[in-house]
RNA sequence: GGGCGAUUGGCGCAGUUGGUAGCGCGCUUCGUUCACACCGAAGAGGUCGUGGGUUCAAGUCCCGCAUCGCCCA
């Protein structure tokens, strides 16, 4: 039975009575057997992104995340099987650190396991944050912890999600740090190592000093910093000096070279020569290459291992030592590279080592100011210098060892196919794909996975150790096994007892980059080597929607991962949401400040005036928010409020009794609502929700403001066939109205729908044009003569509700003949008495006489 | 430094294949409580950033410049 239609329709209330309907009817739940029945051409699969649990949902994810449901709710109507799932990113640093804060705790992998631990704080915030103050706790406490967390955090977040009406199907969800995910990012891992595509490698990495871990040329930022150039003197063999300009002289003890460009006069002379270091006394080549700057500074330039990443570059290609002398921890290690051996040079780096990176270049100055080696003053320049986009001191490049992927960067092969997948995707807008193209284009290295970290997916390996306990062959486990914690499962083929001893075996103790594991949503999702069947039916997936931050990561990651298993691209869309900005233009973001939360604005304004302002916005353009005066929410909430007021409106008057629709007006404004099914259903088929929301919603209004008064009396009474007429049209357009604007106001459109039918309107068939008919023009005629009624009521100061006596009505032949169907309507929506119809160059009405004066007092109008 | 995008009434935005500018908000005036005051009607308001070019015709195409934003160096 549908439900009564109450007096007053309110908003209020809406999104839980009808959440838990949906959720109660399995509205949004994958038909799988539907799916098997029909095909995989059947099936619309979105690829979500999934949101950081640790963090905090922002209005901009709110923004991006209607985007993809709009999508899936029109494909839903159109019939097709949605398969939408909801991932949780829980897994890697963000977690780490809300847990370290929350818990008040910190990691140290060489304590025990302590049962029924309790932690010192259980909601604790910023002020907690000190590392002092924070508990060490075993790897394995600290997981429990991030476990608990994430849980929680997750189940407020689904909330949000479902308040704002995402039509997911909830029964599909995954955590990135799950069984299942754990089982999918390790067996894809292992068959990368099998097919050469992950490999171990010593090499110099990209290294974060604060959280001690390696990071990926996908998590830099460049920060312009404050630094000095140090102008000090190196030495010939005949004893003269040459003058190079060092940020870094910290790095002194670790020089290698001295660099210029090939084409710079001034030091061809030096090119294959030899300098001694200040201080420390090691003979260097001076070298050429073409990166060096001649502008810069003094134009010749240290190589030290490493100060940048044009150090690696250097070291690489000029083939030069290794003298790395930074430590994971961002001190100078203890022991000095081999080549610094004199007294007085050990003396020298005894008075660094240990020290910051800090303190060291303090101390170095000091001494090369002793010594006269530092020429002059620093002098201070402001330079681009990298960090971790997380982190918050800059990043140090150490030698280390770690696991990398390839991505095409060292492999021209694979980096063509990469690009061929890019131009098979069809991304919205299309220009985005510009961005995929210049990263793929801009990689400079293997992507490095490894992360010296606690919570994620391990690095499924362990390795042999030779008599002398040296690490040598990795051992991987049987994919049947997965997935496995080296640090605690035995290596296969061994005794736990055998852990760490020579002759035995190590577990890898790194673990994987978050983004290792995400870029592989589809396959996670998609139940990739665990349940065939839907693999099958969902993948290669139709959608894959995101914010345009993270196509160098997880857009771009998810292709490659995708083109390393299975040689396809992972979806055939694209679909970029912009970001949101401030009222100053300026990207929301944390640490500025300005970020509003979703709860709140879903709770003061409801959730349908929410997706409308989200709605309103094309993909990849990026919307302005004032969380002060949030117009276009508020336009949203009067549109979904007025959809209630005028279907009860419609639904007030009885039901025909035939069904037959013969009235030219009522005919024409059926097939003016076809012409805007034809555009919504094209815009939406092209991801452009604006355009779909703008046709219909502008409809509406005019269907409201003038269709309707137009008709109110017709429907009322008139005569039997013209009032059969007008009833069949309203609910016509009423239905299918509801229909266009399911996607964009689900709980409005689905009170209203409930009125009078018993199924959901969001598994109705979108709509077709109600009648196959073409406009004739009839509506907005009339409407323009409307407004010739109401304007001289509105001169005369007078009600719309005035007699009128007489009026005129002028209109080129043609416009005339149509205008006269609507005769009746019109007379009875302007109260005119006599209404005369005179051919004339342009619509115009004249000569409205209005049945009294203009009114001196309003009682005296009525 | 390179790439991409934007620049249209006070504000936020549309403008499809080139044919003398539209929408919403706001504003002004008026009306109204028998669907809706989270209402209705009418009205005012723009040399489409700038300089060239193509064309019978340019907001729309081409080139340069400026400003803003984002991404990458």
């Amino acid at each position: 039975m549908p439900s009564v239609i109450p007096d007053k329709p309110a908003l209020e209330g809406l999104e839980s009575k009808w959440g838990s309907a949906w959720e109660a009817q399995g509205t949004y739940l994958f038909d799988r057997a539907a799916a098997i029945a029909s095909g995989p051409a059947s099936v619309f699969s979105i690829d979500t992104p999934p949101p950081t649990a640790s963090g905090s949902l922002h209005i901009g994810h709110v923004f991006s995340y209607t985007h993809m449901d709009l999508a899936a709710r029109y494909q839903r109507m159109r019939g097709r099987n949605i398969f939408y799932p909801m991932g949780w990113d829980d897994n890697g640093l963000p977690t780490e650190r809300r847990v370290q804060n929350y818990y008040g705790v910190r990691c140290d992998p060489t304590l025990p396991y302590v049962a029924g631990f309790v932690p010192p704080l259980d909601g604790g915030e910023g002020s907690s944050s000190k590392a002092a103050d924070q508990l060490p706790v075993s790897r394995r406490n600290f997981i429990e912890l991030c476990e608990r967390l994430t849980v929680e955090d997750e189940k407020q977040f689904e909330d949000v999600w479902r308040t704002l009406g995402l039509s997911v199907d909830w029964t599909q969800s995954y955590r990135t740090i799950g069984d299942g995910a754990q089982r999918v990012a390790q067996l894809a891992f292992l068959r990368n190592l099998a097919r050469g595509e992950a490999y171990q490698a010593e090499a110099p990495t990209l290294w974060d000093i604060t959280f001690r871990t390696a990071v990926a040329q996908a998590e830099l930022e460049d920060k312009e910093q404050p630094a000095a150039y140090h102008r000090v003197a190196f030495t010939r063999a005949d004893g003269t000096p040459v003058f190079i300009e060092t940020t870094r002289p910290e790095l002194l003890a670790a020089c290698v070279a001295l660099v210029a460009h090939p084409d710079d006069e001034r030091y061809q002379h030096l090119f294959g020569t030899t300098v001694t270091t200040p201080l420390f006394g090691v003979e260097v080549p001076v070298l050429a290459h073409h990166l060096a700057q001649k502008d810069k500074g003094s134009g010749i330039a240290m190589i030290c291992t490493f100060g940048d990443v044009t150090d690696v570059v250097w070291w690489r290609e000029l083939d030069l030592p290794n003298r790395t002398i930074i430590g994971a921890d961002g001190r100078i290690v203890a022991d000095a590279p081999d080549v610094i051996s004199t007294d007085v040079a050990v003396a020298a780096y005894a008075q660094i080592a240990g020290k910051t990176v800090f303190s060291a270049k303090a101390t170095t100055v000091e001494m090369l100011r002793a010594s006269g080696e530092l020429i002059g003053d620093p002098r201070p320049i402001v330079h681009s210098v990298k960090f971790f986009e997380k982190g918050d001191k800059p990043l140090e490049i150490i030698s280390t060892l770690q696991w990398y992927i390839s991505n095409g960067a060292r492999d021209a092969d694979l980096r063509t196919k990469l690009l061929e997948r890019g131009r098979e995707i069809t991304f919205t807008p299309d220009h985005m794909r510009v961005r995929y193209d210049n990263w793929v284009g801009g990689l400079t290295g293997d992507w490095l996975i490894s992360r010296q970290r606690f919570f994620g997916v391990p690095i499924p390996v362990w390795y042999e150790l030779d008599a002398d306990g040296v690490k040598g062959t990795p051992i991987v486990p049987s994919e049947a096994s997965l997935p496995v914690d080296p640090s605690s499962d035995t290596a296969p083929g061994y005794d736990e007892s055998q852990r760490g001893e020579p002759g035995g075996f190590a577990g890898e103790l790194d673990i994987m980059d978050t983004w290792a594991t995400s870029s592989l949503t589809p396959q996670i999702a998609g139940g990739w080597e665990s349940d065939s069947e839907l693999f099958g039916l969902v993948f290669p997936y139709s959608l894959r929607s995101q914010g345009q931050d993270i196509i160098r990561t997880w857009l771009f990651s998810t292709v490659l991962r995708a083109e390393l298993e299975h040689g396809v691209a992972p979806w055939r869309n694209a679909g970029i949401s912009g970001f949101i900005v401030d009222p100053d233009r300026k990207k929301m973001s944390k640490s500025k400040g300005n970020v509003v939360t979703p709860a709140g604005m879903l709770e003061t304004h409801g959730s349908d005036a929410v997706r409308y302002w989200a709605a309103s916005s094309r993909l990849g353009t990026d919307a302005a928010f004032d969380p002060q005066n949030p117009k276009q929410i508020k336009i949203g909430r009067r549109l979904a409020i007025k959809v209630l007021n005028a279907a009860k409106f419609v639904y007030g008057w009885p039901v025909a009794t035939s069904d037959a629709v013969t009235n030219p007006l009522d005919l024409d404004m059926l097939a003016e609502l076809g012409r805007v099914v034809e555009t919504a259903t094209t815009a939406l088929d092209n991801f452009d929700h604006a355009k779909a929301l703008e046709a219909t919603e502008q409809f509406f209004w005019t269907f409201c403001d003038d269709y309707l008064e137009l008709v109110k009396e017709r429907a009322y009474g008139g005569t039997p066939e013209g009032q059969s007429s007008a009833l069949n049209a309203l609910r016509t357009a009423v239905d299918v109205l509801l229909r266009l604007l399911a996607p964009f106001i689900p709980f409005a459109t689905e009170e209203v729908w409930s009125w009078t039918h018993t199924d959901s309107v969001h598994t109705a068939a979108w709509p077709t044009p109600p009648v196959e008919i073409a406009p004739t023009g009839l509506l907005a005629l009339v409407g323009t003569a409307l407004i010739g009624i109401r304007r001289a009521k509105t001169d005369a100061k007078a009600s719309q509700k005035t007699d009128v006596s007489s009026a005129t009505v002028h209109a080129p032949a043609a416009q005339l003949a149509l205008l006269r169907l609507a005769g009746d309507d019109l007379r009875a929506v302007g109260r005119i008495a006599e209404l005369a119809f005179v051919e004339g160059d342009e619509i115009a009405v004249t000569d409205v006489v209005l049945a009294e004066a203009p009114a001196v007092t309003p009682e005296a109008a009525s």
